[in-house]
RNA sequence: GUGGAUGUAGCUCAGCUGGUGGUAGCACCUGGUUGUGGCCCAGGAGGUCGUGGGUUCGAGUCCCAUCAUUCACCCCA
């Protein structure tokens, strides 16, 4: 067998699989309560919509972008541009004012895979669109805490702000003049982004950078008085929700887009994969996408990473996956059962059967390992005589059922079994 | 794109300075119980030792290349 699955690419299979259902169902419980609505977005969109919403000089549309060149289409390497995208399409500000979305789905990024991170991984996105109140940003981070906390994970919560075209600009200015001074301390990397990308040399991971950035300027200080209110607002909400957080005045975001508002959730367990989801707000992406003048604010959790939590916190989920196993023995059995179980399954019963003509044993043997709780067990003898055996595996008693015709059997093991 | 580590059964791994691939564990199949699971016992099946070259009388073992996996950097969820 030659053929595998691409490097960085993942099958998830029935053992993992589980515990991805439940972490998407809590998500869409949560989701719900915070009166958010999905949306169902394709996977390939115009090359441009990310060019334009991510950032030409960004490493992801620089160099990690699964595109079809000839085509000028792009697998999405995230969800919040083709959303805005689908916002603008549909005139969905119209419809209302305040629009609250999530959608939930694999994205594409052709970097190096390492641990939590993948070429084709899996986000749960979510979006408000039409709202600058600092309230909404409090709601947005709370929400996330909320489902992290209610799939039992401790992780914390960093938020920052990045300012706007108003204040930024200064902050530019006086962190440019501050790096010139301290050039040579810097490691190549940052060196090179002091050009590229001013602001990611606060966020380096170098000993001597970090310590050469202490006293660098704080974007919290030059904040003009618009975001300075706003982001004090934030705060007032988060205490007022309490959600626990802490100001971290070097985060910086990797996407071009954000304004004001910016906010990871954090955990020491997955190695380098720090960040289990991050977002922030971006109050002029809408518009320069060529939509409406609407702010927004959003944020993605990493669903391979969250995975990767859960695993570690717990090793097995119990698999429940029948209700009912259905052994048979001889061809008379076979026959009659076969017909039975299909009878169980229409009135909504969960049934397993075995077809290979195993031993009893074996049958039995199957039974236990997934889970069943009851057997009915067909035999030639009780057939003959109307009559067939129902095992509890946990008690290890067993019955006889009289056999009726087939509805009238599939009535009374309902009823016993759903005891 | 850069650096390190690792590729032996479905999975986890032994395999010494080169000398016939492991009674290894888990899982799987059969039997011990003419028709009753988990535990136990016995037996069985399962391999191009990632791939291709090279050195050698002889390579899982040494060398080169290549592919894959993985961790980290860059970057990011």
């Amino acid at each position: 067998m030659n053929i595998k699955a691409l490097n960085g690419f993942k099958d998830i299979l029935p053992g993992e699989v589980e515990l991805w259902q439940r972490l998407e169902g809590l998500a869409r419980d949560i989701f719900a309560r915070f009166n958010f609505s999905e949306i169902r977005l394709p996977i390939l969109e115009k090359t441009d919509l990310f060019t334009r919403a991510i950032g030409e000089a960004t490493d992801i549309v620089e160099k990690e972008m699964y595109t079809f060149v000839d085509k000028q289409v792009t697998m999405r390497p995230e969800a919040t541009a083709s959303l805005l995208r689908a916002y603008i399409e549909h005139g969905l500000h119209v419809q209302k004012p305040v629009q609250r979305l999530f959608t939930i789905g694999p994205m594409f990024r052709h970097e190096r895979p390492q641990k939590g991170r993948l070429r084709q991984f899996h986000q749960m996105d979510v979006e408000v669109l039409g709202s600058t109140s600092p309230r909404i940003d409090a709601e947005m981070m709370a929400m996330g805490a909320m489902l992290l906390a209610e799939m039992g994970l401790s992780v914390s919560l960093e938020m920052n702000s990045l300012g706007c075209p108003v204040c930024r600009p200064g902050f530019r200015v006086s962190l440019l003049a501050f790096l010139d001074d301290r050039h040579q301390a810097l490691c190549d990397d940052c060196k090179r982004r002091s050009v590229t990308n001013p602001l990611r040399v606060l966020d380096c991971k170098n000993p001597r950078c970090r310590e050469q950035v202490l006293e660098a300027p704080s974007l919290l200080d030059h904040l003009c008085g618009d975001c300075a209110d706003h982001f004090s607002g934030v705060q007032k909400g988060l205490e007022q929700l309490g959600v626990r957080y802490s100001l971290n005045k070097f985060m910086v975001r990797g996407l071009d887009y954000y304004t004001r508002t910016t906010f990871e959730f954090i955990t020491g367990d997955l190695g380098a994969q720090a960040a289990v989801g991050a977002g922030g707000r971006y109050d002029g992406l809408i518009e320069q996408l060529g939509g409406p003048s609407v702010p927004g604010i959003g944020f993605a959790l990493g669903m391979e990473r969250l995975v990767l939590l859960l695993q570690q916190k717990e090793a097995e989920l119990p698999v429940s996956g029948v209700d009912l196993f259905v052994a048979a023995l001889g061809t008379q059995s076979t026959h009659f059962g076969f017909a039975l179980a299909h009878g169980l399954r229409t009135s909504g019963m969960r049934v397993a059967m075995d077809l290979e003509g195993r031993s009893l044993k074996g049958q039995m043997k199957l039974a236990g390992r997934l889970g069943a709780p009851h057997v009915l067990i067909l035999g030639e003898n009780e057939l003959a005589e109307g009559k067939a055996v129902l095992r509890n595996m946990a008690t290890q008693q067993q019955q006889e059922i009289v056999l009726q015709d087939e509805a009238a059997t599939v009535q009374i093991l309902i009823k016993i079994i759903s005891l």
